[in-house]
DNA sequence: TCGGTGTATGAAATCGATTTCATATTATGC
DNA sequence: GCATAATATGAAATCGATTTCATACACCGA
């Protein structure tokens, strides 16, 4: 098993000696910092050839004090939501040197503080993070280490960018949407309550149905957790209240699909009985039964702003700030009256 | 915005001179490499405190020559099926000092060859393969320069390690069910052709049903690809053929919610008119309406032990080699004819 | 008291690149 | 044709840890 070339990989000063130059003109030749003669440049590239040389990314990592990485801090590899944005920031970077170093918070401060110290650590180039119970000021304050992109918090400084999707006024559409409808007693049902964007969703909720003259119905307001078990339940319990409603604006698509799931044991048909109305436009949304009317955020989207923007960042260049706008997708879970 | 401690990070050089010992003395200390007198201890450790040294990673990594990070190469950042594999991974390997690095083949053998090029270029102590369509051989040649361990392929050999779930069981007990519940009109939905998984399903498919007795329908296996719109169209051109079923056993679920569209959209009712059967278990089939049963993969499971051998593989310990089970688990997606 | 064994410690080499600084060489201007 | 500027190049320092090798010292038995 015994390779032919089973020798210690090549190191510049091999490559130098064997082109017969320094080791510094070497370097200089793979970097264009300097100017190279013709002849050098050739020898140099044969020698390069014949001993199969790859720079050792660990001495460039040492000598430069950068390690060509940015640091992700998500809330959890298993969740499409998350996915969506990762993979956005991943294609961001593609093709620039950079890779991603991701870690999962699990939406918990501590954890996530002490992820972000392990990636600081490991002298990642930028920090990426996405949503979670951090405070702002420890960003901030984080942010005199690495320069930090983040998603879910608004944030300005000379290091640090962050946004958030316009909540609020997804959760307008959405409950315009109903009311246009002709839907009138609309059940929400809530995210954590102490989760900036569910508090935006709700108060979207509310104050369109006052813009409506609505009256805001106490029992028509749910507790949910982002789940789908929360939406189940939530939905299980306002059937047991026989509480009339003829639509649902869940916070989030997960939330969604449990309702959905309550109704669908109750023999409740959607839209025919009941109208549901989701948050995210998770990719499986297209295939629930109905398909789910939803509100878009462009996760994918979010991602590669955020990795173009690490990157600008990090080169200190100035970055476009311009943050994409949900919208309602409709489909086919919501019926007029 | 200027903090006090706005110096360069701490070297072990400038603690070796504030507690009065060695560079040498401070490594072995930190390290455990070798005995270090008390009040030596105590002043190095005092000295660490003050000037709040961290021992840089990537001078580490040079002089050990790993980088403490294991590769993880999946196919896609946005599925739920490898997402919950690399939860695994992440979850095997959190407290270990190791950091997963994951990039994407994109189901692209050249793809993928090249960002196992750049893992091993980063200096990846330990490479992870999800999946994907690169050759055996290819990755019995890359563990050459890096220990690698494999899900979806059956690999051995002295730093490699690959091993799949047996689909062919998990499909026969997918069929069997069906069969025991008076199902014989029972539709496939393959995979794609060239993926040995779905190779494994159609097998498992096609002799349960011999074993039955049950003659085999050409008509009754449908092309698909692992996706939902595969299985929408599946079932589509399936209905449109007034070919007689009564049940559907889909290659993955994915596919099992795109043909459950399909039936809904021509107002035909799961489980009462027809039953469907998937492959995965995906965390949302737990979800849809009705409740999906599927062959469950325990991919976190996979994960965890994926990551677990690679750690060992590097440790060069001895692995414990036990294959998980898939399982079928019944929910309400299937009915008694 | 002396040689031998063991132990804690430090000086210096090392990992493999990049970068500074000095120098030999060539080009340029008058 | 000579002084000067510009250019390509190499030797050596550097990044910040780890590790080898040598050494000083203490301890032990004879």
């Amino acid at each position: 098993m015994r390779k032919a070339t089973d020798r210690p990989p090549a190191t510049v000063h091999e490559v130098a000696r064997v082109a017969g130059v320094s080791a510094a003109t070497v370097s200089r030749l793979l970097n264009g910092t300097a100017k190279v003669s013709d002849d050098k440049r050739q020898a140099i590239e044969q020698a390069i050839e014949r001993l199969n040389y790859k720079p050792n990314v660990l001495a460039q990592n040492l000598k430069t004090g950068s390690s060509r990485t940015i640091g992700i801090l998500t809330q959890s590899l298993a969740s499409g939501y998350f996915a969506d944005a990762m993979a956005g920031v991943d294609d961001a970077l593609q093709g620039t040197g950079y890779a991603p170093l991701i870690v999962s918070g699990h939406w918990h401060a501590d954890e996530e503080a002490e992820r972000i110290e392990l990636l600081i650590a490991r002298r990642v180039d930028g920090l990426v993070i996405l949503s979670g119970n951090l405070q702002d000021e420890q960003i901030l304050a984080l942010s005199e280490q690495v320069p930090i992109v983040a998603f879910g918090r608004q944030l300005q400084g000379p290091r640090t960018y962050g946004f958030c999707l316009d909540n609020y006024r997804g959760a307008c559409d959405a409950v315009e949407h109903l009311v246009a409808h002709g839907h009138r007693d609309i059940a929400y049902i809530a995210g954590p309550p102490d989760h900036r964007d569910a508090q935006a969703r709700l108060a979207g909720y509310r104050d369109t149905l006052a813009k409506h003259g609505i009256k805001p119905q106490r029992k028509l307001v749910l507790p949910g957790d982002f789940s789908e078990a929360g939406g189940l339940q939530a939905i299980e319990r306002l059937l047991a209240s026989s509480q009339r409603f003829t639509a649902i604006f869940a916070a989030n698509d997960l939330t969604a699909y449990g309702a959905r799931l309550a109704l669908f044991r109750r023999g409740i048909a959607v839209p025919d009985d009941v109208s549901v109305v989701g948050f995210d436009d998770l990719h499986s949304s297209m295939y629930t039964t109905p398909p789910l009317t939803t509100v878009r955020q462009p996760l994918f989207d979010v991602g590669q702003r955020l990795g173009r923007a690490i990157l600008r960042m990090i080169r200190r260049e100035p970055l476009e700030l311009e943050v994409p706008e949900p919208s309602l997708v409709v489909r086919e879970s919501v019926r007029a009256l």
